[in-house]
DNA sequence: GCGACAG
DNA sequence: ATCTTGTCGC
C-alpha cells in the first residue's frame, strides 16, 4: 500500500477549492464517446475515511469489463486533505485517489468514479476533475441525486430519467435492477452520457451498484481496517 | 436568514 | 462517510 502527503500548495479554504474548480474545469473534455462498453478496462476508485485518526484510505480495482473479473488492484494511505464540503468533496479525496492508480500494474482504462461529474454546482465534480488531473475517461456514479430533480424511470431495469439543474440535464437517474432505487450518473471526462449509462448498466449486472464501485468500497473498507488496526 | 446538500 | 444487531428474503 502506497503512503501519501497532501501535495503542496494544496487547497486550505473552501474559496481557493472553489477557484481551482473555476480553472479547472475549463479543460473538461464533453466531446468524445469514450471507450465502447464491455471492451477494455473498468476501474473503480473508493475512499474510506478514520477522521478520527485523520487517516484516509483509497482502493483502485480494475475489471475485465466484458467478463467483471478481477485483474488488478492497488491501495493508498493518507492524511484528510480538505473537510468535507458538499461541492468540494474532490478535494478530500484526490491525493489519495491519485496515488491508488499510480500503484496499479496495468493501465486503468475508464475509470468509475462514487459521486458526481457534471452533475455539481459548478459543473465540475469528483469525477470531472479526477479526469482532468489523469487525462483517463472517467464517469460519476452516485446513490443520491444530491441537489438534483429527476422524475422517477420506469420499473424495468435500464429504465432513466435525465436529473436535471433547472432546465439543464446534468446526468441520468438510472435504474439497474427493477424496482429499486435508480443510480444517478453523470459524464467526468471524454465519455458521453449514452455511454456511460450503458458501461454503468453492463456493470451493474449483478446489484444495484456497478460491480467496479462494489470491489474498490470493499477493498478500502478492508485497507483502511488493517492500516487503522 | 434558514435549510439542503455527492462522500 | 460513519456509528451499528438482528432480521427478512432470495
Amino acid at each position: 500500500m502506497t503512503t501519501v502527503r497532501i501535495p503542496a500548495g494544496w487547497p486550505a479554504t473552501e474559496e481557493e477549492a472553489r477557484a481551482v474548480q473555476d480553472e479547472l474545469r475549463t479543460r473538461v473534455v464533453l466531446d468524445e464517446p469514450g471507450p465502447p462498453p464491455g471492451t477494455g478496462h473498468v476501474t473503480g476508485v473508493d475512499v474510506a475515511y478514520d477522521d478520527e485518526r485523520d487517516v484516509v484510505v483509497a482502493a483502485a480495482v480494475v475489471l475485465d469489463a466484458a467478463s467483471l473479473d478481477l485483474l488488478a488492484e492497488a491501495t493508498a494511505v493518507g492524511r484528510v486533505s480538505f473537510p468535507y464540503v458538499p461541492g468540494l468533496l474532490a478535494f478530500r479525496e484526490i491525493p489519495t485517489v491519485l496515488a491508488a492508480l499510480d500503484g496499479l500494474p496495468c493501465p486503468p482504462g475508464l475509470v468509475v468514479c462514487d459521486g458526481y461529474g457534471l452533475a455539481h454546482p459548478r459543473r465540475f465534480g469528483l469525477a470531472s476533475h479526477l479526469g482532468v488531473l489523469t487525462g483517463l475517461p472517467t464517469i460519476g456514479v452516485a446513490k443520491n441525486p444530491f441537489t438534483f430533480t429527476y422524475e422517477e424511470p420506469g420499473t424495468p431495469r435500464g429504465a432513466s430519467a435525465p436529473l436535471r439543474a433547472g432546465d439543464e440535464e446534468v446526468g441520468r437517474a438510472l435504474r439497474t435492477r427493477a424496482d429499486v432505487k435508480p443510480v444517478f450518473v453523470s459524464v467526468g471526462h471524454r465519455v458521453s452520457l449514452d455511454n456511460a449509462c450503458a458501461h454503468i448498466l453492463a456493470l451493474a449486472r449483478d446489484y444495484r451498484l456497478p460491480e467496479t464501485t462494489r470491489r474498490a468500497d470493499a477493498l478500502c473498507r478492508r485497507a483502511l481496517r488493517e492500516a487503522t488496526s
